[in-house]
RNA sequence: GGCGACGUGGCCGAGUGGUUAGGCAGAGGCCUGCAAAGCCUCGUACAGCGGUUCGAAUCCGCUCGUCGCCUCCA
C-alpha cells in the first residue's frame, strides 16, 4: 500500500498490517452553519481508505475532530457560540451519515481536549518553544528548526498583515488566547481565562488518541499552511515524532453555478444528497482521484448519475458473465497504488460491460455503493400493474399496456422488457 | 511578491519512456409493438516553445493559463 506524501512528495510504502496498527488522524470541519459539500470530501475520501486497510487487514483507527471553538463560531453566533457549536455538530454528523459510510472511530471534541491542550502547551512554554505575553501564549516559530518544510513556505517569506505587539516574532501563532470581551465560552488556565488556537487543538486530539506518534495525517489541500505546519511544529517540538504520513485532498470547486464561499449561498451537503442522492455524490467523488481538485456542477453531478444508473442497470441486464479468476487483484493492485478510484472505477464499468455483477458489487461495497447492484423489490399494487400491462402486450392491447406503463412511471417505477415475455420492474432514478 | 497544486480528445478523467485506459455526451446500426435497458460500430488527445532520448503525454528548462494558501476555510 503506497500514498502520497506531502511533506516528501512522493509516495510511501506502509508497513505490512502484523507491524502494528494504522492510526488515522483526519482535519474534521469547524462546526458553526451547515456543511457544504466540499467539507465532505475528506470524510468521503479517509472513510474509504480506512475501510479500505481494514480490508487489507490493518488494524485501523480512524480519528475524525470537531472543532467546536473558533473565531467562525464566535462571529457566527454572537453570545451563544457553545449552542451553536452543538447544533452544527449535530448536523454534521447527520449530514455525513447520509452517505451511509459509518462514522470514524473517534470523533474528539477540542472543548473535551482543554486539560490536554493547557498541558501540552505548558510543555512547550517549559521547553521554550512558547511563551505567555498578556494572557496568550504564543509558538516561537524561530525555535523550530524545520518550520516551512511540509508546506514548502520559506519561513522568511511568511509575513503577518496585521501588526501584534504582543509578538516577539510576527510568524509566531497563538496557543492560548486570552479571552475577550463577546467570547462567551473560556476556560480556566495557568496563563489566565482563555480559549485555544485552533492549531494546537489537533496536536492534542491526535496525541490524545493515537499517541504521540501515527501513521496517516489526512485534510484538505487548504489546511497545509498554515494549520499543518503549525501542527506540525508544535508536536515535533514537543517530542512527538507526529504523522509518518501526510495526505491532502483536493479540493471541491464551486463552477457552473453562481457560487462561491464569500457568498456563502455554496451548496450544503444536505442539499446536495436532496437534489441528487447519497449514490451520486459518492460516485462524483468517486471519480477523481483523490489529490487532485473537482469540480461542482450540475454537469460533473449529471454524468455521476449517469455512471451510477449504469450500474443500477447492471442488475436487470441480462449477460452470460463467466467466472473470471484474477479479477480482483485489479482493484487491489489499484488502490494499493495511491489509492487510485478512477482507476477502479474504469475496472468496475469493464466488469458491468461483461456482467460479472458480483465482482462489481463487491468493488462498489468499498465505497459504499453495493446498494446500486442490489434488487428493489416493487411493492404489490405496482407488480400488478406491471402483470397487467405484459397481459395487455400479449393480447396485442399496445395502447392498454401504454397506459399502465405510464401509470407504473407516474408512481415512481419503470418497467423494462426482457426477452421471453418477461420483465423487470426497477425504481425510476 | 512568496509557496504549492494543476493544464489530456465535445465534457469528466486514469496514465511517471515504447502496448486500446475508462466513463459521459453525440452519430449510425441491432434488439423492441413503440420505448427503456442492453449490444455493435465511430474519436488517435495530451497548453505552447525548446532540450534529453532510437523513442516523451510521461524526464529537464522556459513561457502562457487556471486554482489554492500566505495565521485560524476540508
Amino acid at each position: 500500500m503506497r500514498l502520497t506524501d506531502t511533506l516528501t512528495g512522493e509516495l510511501v510504502e506502509l508497513p505490512p498490517p502484523k507491524d502494528g496498527p494504522i492510526g488515522m488522524y483526519v482535519c474534521g470541519p469547524t462546526v458553526y452553519q451547515r456543511a457544504h459539500i466540499g467539507n465532505a470530501r475528506p470524510y468521503v475520501v479517509f472513510s474509504w481508505l480506512a475501510n479500505w486497510l481494514r480490508y487489507r487487514g490493518y488494524d485501523v483507527t480512524y480519528v475524525h475532530n470537531i472543532t467546536d471553538v473558533n473565531d467562525k463560531i464566535y462571529e457566527a453566533a454572537p453570545g451563544h457560540s457553545a449552542e451553536r457549536a452543538r447544533d452544527a455538530t449535530q448536523w454534521y454528523l447527520d449530514d455525513t451519515d447520509a452517505f451511509g459510510l459509518g462514522r470514524p472511530d473517534v470523533l474528539p471534541l477540542a472543548t473535551e481536549t482543554i486539560p490536554e491542550i493547557v498541558g501540552l502547551i505548558e510543555q512547550l512554554v517549559a521547553s521554550g518553544h512558547a511563551y505567555e505575553s498578556e494572557g496568550d501564549v504564543y509558538y516561537r516559530v524561530t525555535s523550530f528548526h524545520s518550520y516551512g518544510k511540509l508546506s514548502g513556505q520559506r519561513p522568511d517569506q511568511v509575513e503577518e498583515q496585521e501588526p501584534n505587539p504582543r509578538k516577539e516574532d510576527s510568524r509566531d501563532f497563538a496557543l492560548w488566547k486570552a479571552n475577550k470581551p463577546g467570547e462567551d465560552t473560556s476556560w480556566e488556565s495557568p496563563w489566565g481565562l482563555g480559549r485555544p488556537g485552533w492549531h494546537i487543538e489537533c496536536s492534542a486530539m491526535a496525541a490524545k488518541h493515537l499517541g504521540p506518534e501515527f501513521w496517516i495525517h489526512g485534510g484538505g489541500m487548504d489546511l497545509v499552511f498554515p494549520h499543518h505546519e503549525n501542527e506540525r511544529a508544535q508536536s515535533l517540538a514537543a517530542g512527538h515524532p507526529y504523522a509518518k504520513v501526510w495526505m491532502h485532498n483536493g479540493l471541491l470547486r464551486f463552477t457552473g453555478e453562481k457560487m462561491s464561499k464569500s457568498v456563502g449561498n455554496v451548496a450544503s451537503i444536505q442539499d446536495v444528497i436532496a437534489e441528487w442522492g447519497a449514490e451520486t455524490a459518492l460516485l462524483f467523488f468517486l471519480t477523481a482521484h483523490w489529490r487532485k481538485p473537482i469540480d461542482f456542477s450540475p454537469e460533473t453531478m449529471a454524468a455521476a448519475k449517469a455512471q451510477a444508473d449504469s450500474f443500477r442497470n447492471l442488475s436487470v441486464s441480462i449477460k452470460a458473465g463467466g467466472t473470471p479468476l484474477n479479477e480482483w487483484s485489479r482493484v487491489e493492485e489499484a488502490l494499493d497504488d495511491d489509492f487510485n478510484t478512477p482507476a477502479v472505477l474504469a475496472v468496475l464499468h469493464e466488469w458491468r460491460s461483461r456482467g460479472h455483477i458480483s465482482l462489481v458489487t463487491k468493488g462498489l461495497d468499498i465505497f459504499g455503493l453495493g446498494s446500486l447492484t442490489s434488487e428493489k423489490p416493487a411493492p404489490h399494487e405496482i407488480v400488478e400493474l406491471a402483470d397487467r400491462r405484459l397481459a395487455a402486450r400479449a393480447q396485442h392491447d399496445f395502447a392498454e399496456a401504454d397506459r399502465l406503463r405510464t401509470e407504473i412511471e407516474a408512481a415512481g417505477w419503470e418497467v423494462r422488457d426482457i426477452p421471453g415475455a418477461q420483465h423487470q420492474i426497477l425504481p425510476r432514478t
